[in-house]
DNA sequence: GTCTATACCAAGATAGAC
DNA sequence: GTCTATCTTGGTATAGAC
């Protein structure tokens, strides 16, 4: 595999390279596996040049994630405001984000041990995300969208993080899983939906179904949840 | 620290120590932090020693495991009827054992590259867990204590498996905690009975009042979640 | 920028004396 | 059953030629 004339050449082409090669690595066989052996292999360079490229391996680490905290922070604050139709589709574009970042998720551990200078970040992105939600709660409460109880809006809170975060590790130990697709990601959002559809008030349910994706709105009975056959390997 | 005399000595002491010891280790270092060094250390014998008692350290995690299968199933198992009375306090003594062998939640990826020919039985067991608490779900409706939406049991049980299992790692990610208090598996619970609190009959709250536990019934003013103030180490 | 060759280290595991 | 000493492996990282 040649690597193909670039606009720009020389130009951060390999460094790239190396990026993608590494984050589909991880995320398809976990921290603990990927060595930088097998990310020089995979990116069809040497070891010696990955390391002229990242000088350690929690460079590559940080590299990563550095991506992923623009992507979902970005991706975050434009959730929000009265209207409705802001809400829908905002869910799967998560989970497609978090999907395509899932080893962060799903090998902590690992990465925290691979990568110690990722552990202030992680937890600062991590708090970080859960206030973005809280707000985003906040704001469908003023919307008129949704109706909690004293004092659950902490609670739903945080169970939306944690599913929202660990369904992929929940996928792996309990399913077993080699690989994961798209399925299963559509299929936790109805799980992070399930959370929250019974504070939804009947305006949200009526906006909602008349938004285009079946995730947020109202479940209809065609849209069936992806069973265990699809789940196994 | 000398080995104190044993009522039956020689037979097993050494070894039950040397588990104990792991098992302490491992929640509170982390999989991916606990050398079979670190463990002949901390049980106050040498590394070859250890190596007698158990000949690879996948056995050491063999043998906690079946501890823990153990011990799960046999509490679950004891869960159901038509007495409200036997739901109290299931939810907290659940958190309990599943807090002393937290690790076994956390540190997955780890646990699971370090003792492979456990991949089965973790999952195996996660299954039976599951079903478990499907069968408890289904015992709670026909006891009139629980009315589900159509469909929705499946999804209320993958939730509850989710929170529960992944309480302490998001505690770990979320607040940067070294050391894990009895208050923050409380905590969790509440964040477990939240999850099915929308669906419980006027009956079962009504009966859950009457119990002594609290974080079974309905939550009461005087019982305060415990805050980040209590979460930071 | 890319390669070859090699140093270094930590962790799991074994041999054999006591 | 317990110890000391040692082997082995595999992964991160460096030196230096091209």
């Amino acid at each position: 595999m040649r690597k193909p004339p670039d606009a720009t050449p020389g130009r951060g082409s390999t460094r790239e390279r190396v990026l993608d090669v590494t984050l589909s690595l991880l995320n398809r066989h976990g921290a603990d596996q990927v060595t930088t052996r097998s990310i020089a292999d995979a990116a069809g360079i040497n070891e010696g040049n990955l390391y002229y490229h990242f000088r350690t391996k929690e460079a590559l680490y940080l590299a990563l994630f550095d991506r992923f905290e623009r992507a979902s922070l970005s991706l975050l604050e434009t959730i929000g405001g009265d209207d409705p139709s802001g809400y829908a589709g905002a869910l799967p574009a998560w989970f497609r984000l978090s999907w395509s970042y899932r080893f962060l998720f799903r090998d902590t551990l690992a990465v925290r041990s691979a990568a110690p200078g990722l552990r202030r970040g992680l937890r600062r992105l991590a708090v970080r995300l859960m206030a973005e939600m809280a707000r985003v709660m906040a704001a469908m409460q003023h919307a008129g969208l949704l109706r909690l109880p004293d004092g659950e809006q902490d609670r739903l809170v945080a169970n939306i993080g944690i599913v929202s975060c660990y369904w992929v590790s929940f996928l792996t130990l309990h399913r077993g899983m080699r690989a994961l697709t798209e399925a299963h990601m559509q299929w936790g959002c109805l799980q992070v939906r399930s959370l929250y559809a019974p504070f939804l008030t009947e305006a949200a349910l009526a906006a909602f179904d008349r938004a285009q994706d079946p995730l947020v709105g109202r479940p209809r009975t065609t849209l069936s949840r992806p069973g265990p056959a699809a789940a196994e390997g």
